[in-house]
DNA sequence: GTCATAGGTAACTAAAAGGTTACATGTTGC
DNA sequence: GCAACATGTAACCTTTTAGTTACCTATGAC
């Protein structure tokens, strides 16, 4: 898996919405556009965004039926990464978690010292 | 976890450079800010920015130590995702994607038909 | 044919994210 | 003390993303 497409992978899933669109794919494999749009309160022309970014990341399959478009899911891109991390991540897996009970104890952060305390400004602009 | 705490995690995980500080932190447990900015082009305020956004996220742990700032990695969150994602779509693990190879054979996108096939406008604006 | 339905795209605005410089505080070495 | 270093933060600019309206094409029902 390239770095680029791991990056369109991570970007496609960083949006709730488009998680909420993979959830109802899944639960209903080619399903149509519409279908899709009525759970969400944005426009469809959104929601045909969210789609390509999620078939770029080839997360989703778009497959032209007629005057539809049928929806599935594609597990295998989070697959990938889950291999990728879980072997450069095994050590963290489950095991070195016992360390962050010393690490919380360390102090909490402090409230600001005071509200004024060092008024600057680089430059000034037009007032809208 | 909650969605908003989810979201936190993903948005996080989203960026390239993100990650990559991950990666280091991971491999140098208790290293401070400067070490993890030697590995990058950007200036120094940037990466205390996306430091500060994998702390919310609860993927960093961030100890004061004197001066400096040491710097952990915590799997939990990425472990509390999987664990969520590998319940809810186990049944695509490996499983349905023979599935992909007929979906995979529907036609190939067609180019577009003619450079000025219909111009519009909606407003006028100021060239630059 | 014609009319409703499903999907597609351009153009735009507003908000968020990525990036910078300038300047401030607190700690350590000497 | 004081200089150098590590970190913190406000203010700003630029680029990307999320969202919209307006309008277009293609298909299916009849």
């Amino acid at each position: 898996m390239t770095p680029e497409s791991m990056d369109l992978v991570f970007h496609a899933l960083a949006s709730r919405a488009r998680r909420a669109i993979l959830d109802i794919v899944r639960d209903r494999p080619g399903c149509c556009v519409q279908e899709v749009c009525v759970h969400f309160d944005v426009s469809r022309i959104m929601i045909l965004k969210h789609l390509r970014i999620l078939e770029e990341a080839q997360l989703l399959v778009l497959k032209k039926a007629g005057r539809k478009v049928e929806l599935y899911f594609n597990a295998v891109p989070i697959q990938m990464i889950y291999d990728r991390w879980t072997s450069e991540y095994s050590s963290y897996w489950a095991s070195k978690l016992v360390d962050f009970k010393m690490l919380l104890e360390s102090e909490p952060k402090k409230p600001p010292p005071s509200p004024s305390s060092h008024p600057r400004k680089l430059k000034q602009h037009e007032p809208k």
